[in-house]
DNA sequence: AGCGTAGGGAAACCGC
DNA sequence: TGCGGTTTCCCTACGC
């Protein structure tokens, strides 16, 4: 059920693990399993650009590679959904509203021929449309995706801005929901993590690869041992007690707490 | 029964 | 040194 549906429906999108080298598109399940490395690399290019002199767009064509060829003239767009601030979850926001991401002509992204695959995903950024077969499958409850483009419709109108995430004095540590939020705005992450109902803050992993997800952050922490998805669940359900996410009653989802969501989107008014 | 997922107690760890 | 925020380990529960 969820997970056949699940696995169905975002392992053609994953293409990096196991597979690195061949970017046809093809995705054999032994390779359904993001390269962590790849992503590692691509997320600490970001996290160090914190000095000015880096180029978010350079670098991030540099590291996502294989998804290169993609960016040409849509670099705009992907640049608007890199890292530009001065913190790794600091998101520079797209200048396009959200419903702008919908107009796009182009096909549905996620089941596309593969070779076009991660060019749609490059494309469509933070708010793809993406479908959560499981959520349209087998309950109403979630039917968000196309009509609330992810965190609400404020976010598309930021221009250049960064994400005050939290409130950061400083340049506090990352913390798991911010990184959380960050992956849900990485369009090759979304085999691993995506959002239910981005209006809602509700987001949900892949049974396929939220253990991937859980190695980056654990990567990302510089942990000693691996990062698994049960301590990365024991942390989310700490948040419970914090109110900063809160379990949803399905499998694998979450929900970030709205002042959450509202502090991870940031408060354009306030600049 | 086995497995995956969820919930939570408790202690350790780590950076500020 | 204290504290926040995990991280790690462990146990239990539940549904399929």
């Amino acid at each position: 059920m969820l997970t056949e549906l699940e696995t169905r429906a975002f392992v053609p999108e994953v293409k990096l693990g196991g597979c690195r080298g061949s970017w046809s598109g093809v995705a054999p399940s032994s390779c359904a399993e993001v390269d962590l490395e790849v992503i590692e690399e691509y997320l600490q290019e970001h996290s160090l650009e914190v000095q000015p002199a880096h180029t978010p767009s350079t670098s991030m064509a540099a590291n996502m590679g294989h998804q290169t060829h993609v960016h040409s003239h849509r670099d705009a767009r992907i640049i608007e959904n890199s890292w530009s601030g001065q913190h790794p979850y600091e998101w520079r926001y797209g200048c396009h509203t959200p419903n702008e991401e919908y107009k796009e002509p182009t096909p549905h992204p996620a089941w596309q021929s593969p070779q076009d695959q991660w060019e749609h995903i490059a494309y469509y950024g933070p708010t793809s449309i993406y479908i959560d077969s499981d959520s349209q499958s087998s309950s109403s409850q979630y039917q968000d995706y196309q009509d609330s483009p992810s965190p609400p419709s404020d976010r598309g109108e930021r221009k250049d801005r960064s994400l005050p995430l939290a409130p950061l004095s400083g340049k506090r540590k990352e913390r798991l929901f911010q990184f959380l939020f960050e992956m849900l705005q990485t369009p090759s992450m979304r085999s691993c993590i995506w959002w239910v109902q981005s209006s809602s803050g509700t987001f949900q992993f892949s049974s396929q690869n939220k253990e991937s997800l859980a190695q980056l952050w654990g990567r990302r922490k510089g942990n000693r041992k691996t990062m698994t998805y049960q301590k990365m669940a024991r942390a989310l359900r700490n948040y419970s007690r914090t109110g900063e996410i809160h379990k949803v009653k399905r499998k694998l989802t979450y929900r970030f707490d709205e002042k959450t969501l509202k502090g991870l989107q940031g408060d354009s008014k306030l600049e």
